[in-house]
DNA sequence: TACAACTCAGGCAGCGCTTTCCCACAGGTC
DNA sequence: GACCTGTGGGAAAGCGCTGCCTGAGTTGTA
């Protein structure tokens, strides 16, 4: 970590009263020239102040404007994994936007636990950000639920503003995906191409997307003429092993009729597709499959997969503008969108 | 957005001041029964104290605290991109081991470009960061570099730490991924299962990983017998489709004996595949193909990738420990390790 | 009884910044 | 020339918290 001849001992950084002293001006001139405020400077005090700053290095210390504001400039966001591509999507959804508004992103998961989820809200809370932002649905009832509630209820009463990401829960604003839309244009799609005999793989833990991509699937099933027996629905992780097992369940049971296996969400079709392949049939010939969330790897399995489409940086963004009080942000659902692909062939 | 018969007024957020007064001891006692100092407090008074804070739903000031402390509790992280599976899973690493630390991580991305890098280190100083990690090959001399030097030094003149991921550069803190020992490992892996004749898809932009992993690679085929011709080594963009384009010049001007290709990336690997299929030959079969990193989607992909998993989780949770001045972190080289998988079958 | 030695609550001075508020001065008007 | 108005720099009061320092009260010892 040397450095030749530069001075590399720790010294305190320099702070706007260095840059004052240093420009041969009052402190409150120094802070107007550098941030700006309504107050005009003149224009030679200005350049003064600035090459100062340049020459000491200055960076103004962002927590103590905080405090001296009252406001700051963050948005805490809190996800379910971080390197699951359904979070890191919405993120960079999120991260994107606020960087158009100047803020600064702290980000956090939860690993799905409900306590840590109350723990981190808690946590943040601290932080004074003008924005949190809470993504993955979550079982809609629970323990934990009112405590989160009442955290949440503190944080926007004290001026906060909280956006929920595909739930709607404790009456806070909400950026919701149109599941049930987009499963019944999905069921109705494939029956358009012929199918008429479907499975599904769903989770079992009652989450929102959940519920409304199976209800919306089964409508869209009955205004296309498609049949889904209850003892063809199985309920498993809503994880790719957890499309895995469900398969694998399946396929040992017997498709017994069964052309097209519809999964809640595309890593779960993945999973799916491997249990296929491995009991040696072949996914889209012997049976189809189908997702949902429409993420990158979906184009890039064999066969690629038919899914539906969220967009998830989208989503981010949304709920970064509805926080902000852009108000066209506050309309319905974000639309989704049938992608057929090789995995549901025509039957003709 | 009601609420009942609650008060939802904005009010200001309750403060210590508050605290204390609703438990009638002083601003000292109550600080240091809620954040616990090295002083004692009375029992009954910090059981008094906390019983109002809850009441109030007392949240301490972050900033405040910062300033107070002159020490946030912050990490700042830079990132190309945060949707990349690459970038969001070093992300994940060093949010948990933040956690373990209780420090909490602010994210931003840098799309990739020098002159956005530069500006949010600037910002990203002002916040005070106790550590700032900066993941991400870069070329590695451009005209930002020395003004990002610049920048860098000053922060850790006042106190900062910065950690580099995968780059070397500035006599800064760096974790490295062994690259070259990984790509000569595979290169022998490879020969040793009967290829003799590679072809290669890398970037063009001279990132640190880029060139050792082609270095290795090429060491790796000197020592097991492979060959590579100059004129099969193909640079292209890092990307997905960087990889679909690179192979389908390959291809168009004719594989000329070239029995596995060797993609710098799983990325631009996945793309290789596709171009490979979309020409109407079977990967694997008719031509294998190799990656680098061990993406999750490396499994998934049909037929499943050889590849060198680097452990990018790992990566990032060395870099903080790395920070925190956890010197076991400062070793060598992560280490890297081939993974052999259906797209290069053994060759008799 | 007197005094030393502790213990621990409370007072208060900052931390680095923004933002009134005050005031000096320049320019304009009658 | 007296007065008003507008402009813009500087002094100073916080923002919410921590941590040193003071000093009151308690216990122990001679």
């Amino acid at each position: 970590m040397t450095d030749g001849g530069i001075d590399t001992r720790p010294s305190r950084p320099a702070t706007l009263h260095d840059v004052a002293r240093e420009a041969g001006v009052s402190l409150a001139t120094a802070s107007r020239s550098i941030n700006g405020s309504t107050r005009k400077v003149n224009d030679e005090f200005r350049e003064r102040v600035l090459q100062a700053a340049a020459r000491l290095d200055y960076s103004p210390n962002v927590p103590a404007q905080a405090m001296a504001r009252g406001t700051t400039t963050t948005v805490a966001l809190l996800v379910a994994d971080i390197a699951d591509p359904y979070f890191s999507s919405i993120a960079a959804g999120v991260v994107a936007e606020a960087d158009a508004a100047r803020l600064i992103v702290t980000m956090t998961a939860t690993d799905r636990d409900a306590e840590r989820e109350l723990e981190f809200v808690r946590a943040l809370r601290g932080q004074r950000p003008r924005v949190m932002i809470l993504a993955g649905s979550r079982p809609t009832a629970d323990s934990a639920e009112s405590a989160l509630g009442h955290e949440l209820r503190a944080y926007e009463r004290a001026g906060g503003v909280v956006v929920l990401i595909g739930r709607n829960e404790l009456g806070l604003r909400t950026v919701l995906v149109d599941n049930a839309g987009g499963a019944v244009a999905l069921a109705r799609a494939l029956t358009g191409i012929g199918y008429r005999r479907f499975g599904v793989l769903t989770g079992s833990e009652g989450l929102l997307a959940e519920v409304d991509r199976l209800d919306g699937f089964r409508a869209g099933l009955e205004a296309g003429g498609g049949s889904l027996r209850d003892d063809d629905v199985v309920r498993t992780a809503f994880t790719r092993d957890g499309g895995y097992d469900g398969m694998r369940r399946l396929l040992s049971r017997g498709l017994d009729g069964i052309e097209l296996v519809f999964a809640a969400s595309d890593i779960m079709a993945v999973g799916a597709l491997s249990a296929i392949r491995d009991a040696g049939l072949t996914p889209g010939a012997d049976v189809a499959v189908a997702g949902f969330d429409d993420i990158p790897t979906a184009r890039d399995v064999t066969p690629p997969l038919t899914t539906v489409r969220v967009p998830l940086e989208a989503l981010g963004r949304r709920a970064l503008r509805l926080a902000l009080g852009n108000s066209d942000a506050a309309a319905r659902a974000v639309a989704t969108e049938v992608v057929l692909r090789e995995s549901t062939p025509a039957r003709t």
